[in-house]
DNA sequence: TCTGGGGTCCTAGGACCC
DNA sequence: TCTGGGGTCCTAGGACCC
């Protein structure tokens, strides 16, 4: 199994994934509001990971601060996040998929591109679900497509627990008259810079001269919107294991840091824990990244490129040490991070670089 | 409302070089 | 005195995704 272009793009992803997880090991709480977050302690500094379905219905989503979420909901079961759990619960996913006889790649913990080569897209949708559910208990919605941006975002149309076809056949139909914001890659900010030229639609954007995105989004990006406007993207399915540029550790600190001291101590603790991810890789760090979040939320980062790579732990944690020392003085510091950037290898698979590539 | 943690890629501007 | 046109490397910041 390879990377490789197929007739058909399926994207898989798992029904509220992590609260679904949690359901399985405490069937109690089957149908209950769930919201699992932080520590899950609502009084934290911390944000939603998942609300259940019935939670959602209460307005809460993923990344509202969960004092917020706890507001609004004061009779959910707010649970801790349990990374292990999810870890586990989606090696178990992929490998049904991988057991479909298919390319998978994985985007997620909780979904990944099907390349399948069959003239009943629908019904191998469903084939899918079906191997899931039995090798999990865990529910899924499948988007078909003619390639990755249309088959993502087709499994939006097919939640919960459906399939939905996405192609060049009824993209506009479907598509046309949806704001911007709902294509995979523009946020709340492309959106509004879009909205600046009267591009408030995906057909408008669609039919945007390329010039104007180009002079306001840059020579990449702007042809890259261009096309996403008009559904267009790779069709290429790659399982090949994803080899990571960079691990970093951040915390954010229940309470404000306020001495240099502190800073030195936390940022040590950090960049040791970053280099460790790192070390399991066994690729030099050549870049060291401090990120600073001063009170109340204005953040920063500061990076030195290397003097030469390193793989001493000693060399990473003194360059971040040594950018804490260019902070400034007298603010209070509420978040901290590190990043160690690591050399990529000589024989460098000719990755198709492209605006949405983040993973696991 | 008060805003996590772990990622990726793109852009802009300055330094430096020819 | 009023000053080019690239190219590459580096750092900071921004945007997006799950």
């Amino acid at each position: 199994m390879s990377a490789g272009r197929h007739p058909w793009v399926l994207h898989v992803d798992l029904d509220q994934f992590i609260a679904a997880v949690e359901v399985l090991r405490r069937p109690e709480l089957a149908g209950r509001l769930v919201i699992v977050g932080g520590r899950g302690d609502p009084t934290e500094r911390a944000v939603v990971s998942t609300a259940s379905y019935e939670a959602r219905a209460f307005g809460v989503g993923s990344g509202m601060p969960l004092r917020v979420a706890a507001r609004k909901v004061p009779d959910a079961v707010i649970l801790p996040v349990d990374a292990p759990a999810y870890t586990e619960a989606s090696e178990r996913v992929m490998e049904a998929l991988r057991g479909l006889g298919v390319v998978v790649e994985v985007l997620g913990w909780d979904e990944a591109f099907l390349g399948v080569d069959t003239d009943d897209p629908e019904a191998f949708a469903e084939q899918a679900r079906a191997r899931v559910l039995e090798a999990t208990d865990l529910h899924c919605s499948v988007g078909i497509g003619d390639n990755k941006v249309r088959a993502k975002i087709a499994t939006g149309f097919g939640k919960p627990r459906g399939v939905f076809r996405l192609t060049r056949e009824n993209w506009f139909e479907v598509m046309g008259e949806r704001p911007t914001i709902d294509l995979w890659g523009v946020g709340s900010k492309v959106s509004k810079r879009l909205a600046t030229h009267g591009i408030d639609t995906v057909r408008r954007l669609a039919d945007a001269e390329q010039s104007v995105l180009v002079g306001e989004f840059g020579p990449r990006m702007g042809v890259w919107y261009s096309e996403l406007g008009r559904g267009l993207g790779s069709a290429v399915v790659d399982d090949s294991p994803w080899i990571a540029r960079g691990h970093s550790r951040e915390t954010t600190f229940q309470s404000n840091l306020t001495t240099p001291e502190q800073v030195r101590d936390a940022v040590r603790e950090l960049a040791s824990l970053a280099f460790d991810d790192t070390v399991k890789e066994g690729r030099p760090v050549f870049r060291v990244t401090l990120k600073v979040r001063y009170a109340p939320f204005f953040t920063a980062t500061k990076a030195r490129k290397l003097p030469a790579p390193t793989t001493e732990r000693a060399d990473v944690v003194e360059a971040a040490v040594a950018l804490a020392k260019s902070l400034e003085a007298g603010r209070e510091v509420r978040l901290l991070g590190v990043r160690a950037e690591m050399v990529m290898p000589e024989d460098g698979d000719p990755v198709e670089r492209t605006p949405l590539r983040g993973r696991l």
